[in-house]
DNA sequence: CGCCGCGCTTGACCCAGATCAGGGCGTAAC
DNA sequence: GTTACGCCCTGATCTGGGTCAAGCGCGGCG
């Protein structure tokens, strides 16, 4: 968690976070339909969330980098809506969160943090629900990724996608195909430089222009 | 607010709720990049939410009806990022958020409660992010305000569309044209019955078979 | 009453992106 | 080394729903 708070504010969170993991790529921090118990940081390593619906397809909802907090949709269902998955080696923070909500009532600055957080996933829930082109979801996709790792310290020009393209696709309702096309595309008019999974910005100013409609202007 | 409070939670709430309205149709509530200051639930009418984007297009983002709260997602960025526009004649009672937060922080019911609601709308933001077919859509919009009223104690079977076409079909992210196709189809193979803006249910189950995929299962 | 205007419908055509099919390349197993 | 399997790329074709262009019905108003 960002931002000051007191020494004993601290205290009083160290003492109910919980260092778990590593997990290896693939395996599940939590599975749908469990009871809901905790919230996790990602201390390293990207998870990806994701629901199998009754058809058995596979619905991407969303990826979460180094500093970003995991499972806040479950407080309402009381139950994972979802699976988390790692994409690489993982590690987490856990927060209990019966006691994270009693600490909360004690500490306003707490709670203030926990519903910000939760109000903040509501708007990047409804980011993908615009009817957007395919341009302007992967530059957004680029674009948002950049500007998380950015926020963390990282370059803002240049990073390593952690998921395949599947995966990207799934996440954005487009086909993997359609995924390629646009990154080969966006580097044919030198927007940015595509290596596998290793993406670097060219033109940042342009990128962002036409991610500018998805990421809720 | 539903399910059991004691009777000081009740009085605290009553002494910071305030009853405002009657906002006439067209009429707005609040305004994109208005300080944020208070939560809203709907007493009477219908209320949508929307954004206008850089090239001035309407994008609708929900639809309120009576026992449902407005404004939530202005929690984070503390403006609120969205018009919340009346439909038809609205009638709400005003929850000041410093207020209510604070509050909160006294009663652990009540901010359980504003958990619970922030989370649920995160789910809800999420329904129309998946790749669906304008079908399935479409019954999903139905079933889920059958199943709103529903839980308001209206019928669940036949209910009037407070809304054009046109803006069913931009929350949708469908044409308008769309919209009054299937509209059509669904009767014609005898799911449905629609008289302008008047709707019921024929054969609910195959209408909720549609849109099981779409409301999050 | 008749005119207007808006919301809804219907039909004809078009296009972005899905789907299908095939091929290349890097890594791991043997 | 060779094989095998993921993952990624590329081209050809198909299609769901958008767009364009008319009509239609109904309520409001002069």
């Amino acid at each position: 968690m960002p931002s000051g708070h007191s020494k004993t504010t601290l205290q009083a969170l160290h003492c109910l976070v919980e260092h778990v993991g590593p997990f290896r790529e693939g395996e599940h921090l939590f599975t749908a339909q469990e009871a809901f118990s905790a919230i996790f940081a990602v201390r390293g390593g990207t998870v990806k969330t994701r629901l199998i619906d009754s058809l058995g397809r596979e619905q991407v909802l969303g990826f979460y980098l180094p500093g970003e907090m995991v499972g806040l949709n479950a407080i309402h269902p009381e139950r994972y809506p979802c699976d988390a998955i790692a994409l690489d080696t993982v590690f987490l923070c856990r927060f209990s969160f019966p006691a994270l909500a009693t600490l909360a009532t004690q500490i306003p600055g707490i709670q203030q943090q926990l519903f910000r957080m939760l109000s903040k996933d509501i708007g990047a829930a409804s980011m993908l629900s615009g009817d957007f082109t395919a341009d302007e979801r992967v530059a957004a996709f680029l674009v948002a990724i950049a500007d998380r790792y950015a926020a963390r310290g990282f370059s803002a020009t240049a990073f390593r996608l952690s998921m395949p393209r599947a995966d990207i696709a799934n996440y954005l309702r487009l086909a993997a195909e359609t995924i390629s096309r646009v990154l080969r595309r966006f580097q044919d008019q030198g927007l940015i430089s595509v290596t596998g999974r290793d993406v670097e910005f060219v033109e940042p100013a342009a990128l962002r222009a036409l991610a500018r409609n998805v990421l809720h202007s």
